[in-house]
DNA sequence: TTTCAAATTAAACAAATGATTAAATCATTT
DNA sequence: AAATGATTTAATCATTTGTTTAATTTGAAA
């Protein structure tokens, strides 16, 4: 348990702050009181509250990509470990994470430069391995559509909770076991979706 | 083609910037400009920022309820009728107001306490009806998954968008085919999960 | 111990921002 | 036409906000 420099306090303060309630609404001061610095540390240490929140960006985005990206794009995972994997990873992170898939994609429509640096040549999708590993499984449908019902099914819940909570379908004790519940089906439901 | 009065001219305008950049990262002086009115006169009809960023929020989470709510309810629609007409529906109103989604869902989360006043004692889910029509049809589901099942794939694309159109998995010209060809397979996907 | 760059602090600056005021204009009624 | 209330305008106010500055402290090297 090194204690945090000054650099890693703010790095933290500003992910909290930032993807509890965005960019604009963040004030610098409240980074600095939450981080426990001097306000000019900020300046000192990133340049501007801009760069700091890329920094901050970067690595949520990153840190939601990661769990995908190298499992689907693995020919020596089958498409079944795939498939699971993913639910299992992305359920276990963003129960932890609640916030992260909200947040990102509400920054990529808002705020979409941003993410051409950032996914510039980044190859985010295997597409030539996942086509063939869905012809081996027998299943016609196409990539985007296998991606889009994959992701859909299990970061959605995530993304909508208010709308589950509020609308009393799911209590919010409850959204937990909900979301592992879904989980253990996806495979099931992805491959009774394809036939 | 009656021209538009001065309260409609901000309202409209500031449910183009707030559903575009969020409420903080929005100016009321933005608002005046893109409504052509003076700075003081959403003050005059408005009171506050505040206010009429409650209004803005009101009438999109109502743009976004309303094609689901009703029908859903409704005990003469069949449970097919019902799938049909939501995905058609949605992905009509999501064509035009790709925005909508994602700025409801992000206000949702980011602003909790606005909602608590809009969906209080608001019944958005007919869960007794939708559970006798799911057991006539022979689906096994719960309804939180019935739901959670339909909205994600008929929803998440468009809050994912940038991401499909980044990762180079849908263009951009071709996002509304994407949208329109799975819309025709939610019922299949529907019946076919649900065995 | 002295030196010196790195790190930290308090204070201040300039611009932006939400809101208000008081005067001017408009439209409707008398 | 005069009167009256509703609407609109330009100017201003008080804070907030991101950033900078200049001085001080810290800690390691000489």
């Amino acid at each position: 348990m090194e204690p945090l420099t000054t650099e890693q306090k703010i790095i933290k303060a500003a992910s909290k702050l930032f993807t509890q309630k965005g960019y604009a609404a963040t004030k610098t001061r409240e980074i600095a009181e939450e981080a426990g610095i001097n306000l000019a540390l900020l300046n000192y240490y990133f340049g501007s509250k801009e760069r700091l929140y890329k920094e901050v960006v970067k690595n949520k985005l990153w840190m939601l990509l990661e769990v995908m990206i190298p499992v689907l794009s693995d020919e020596t995972v089958s498409l079944k470990e795939k498939v699971e994997t993913i639910a299992e990873n992305y359920t276990q992170l963003l129960l932890e994470h609640e916030e992260l898939p909200i947040f990102i994609l509400n920054e990529w429509t808002v705020n979409e430069d941003l993410f051409v640096d950032i996914t510039r040549d980044a190859r985010l999708f295997a597409k030539p391995v996942i086509e063939k590993q869905l012809k081996e499984n027998g299943m016609e449908v196409s990539v985007p559509d296998f991606i889009a019902n994959l992701l859909s099914l299990i970061m959605f819940s995530f993304v909508a909770k208010p709308l589950f909570i509020s609308s009393g379908l799911v209590e919010e004790e409850e959204f937990a076991d909900f979301v592992m519940r879904r989980k253990e089906k996806i495979w099931e439901w992805i491959t009774k979706i394809n036939q």
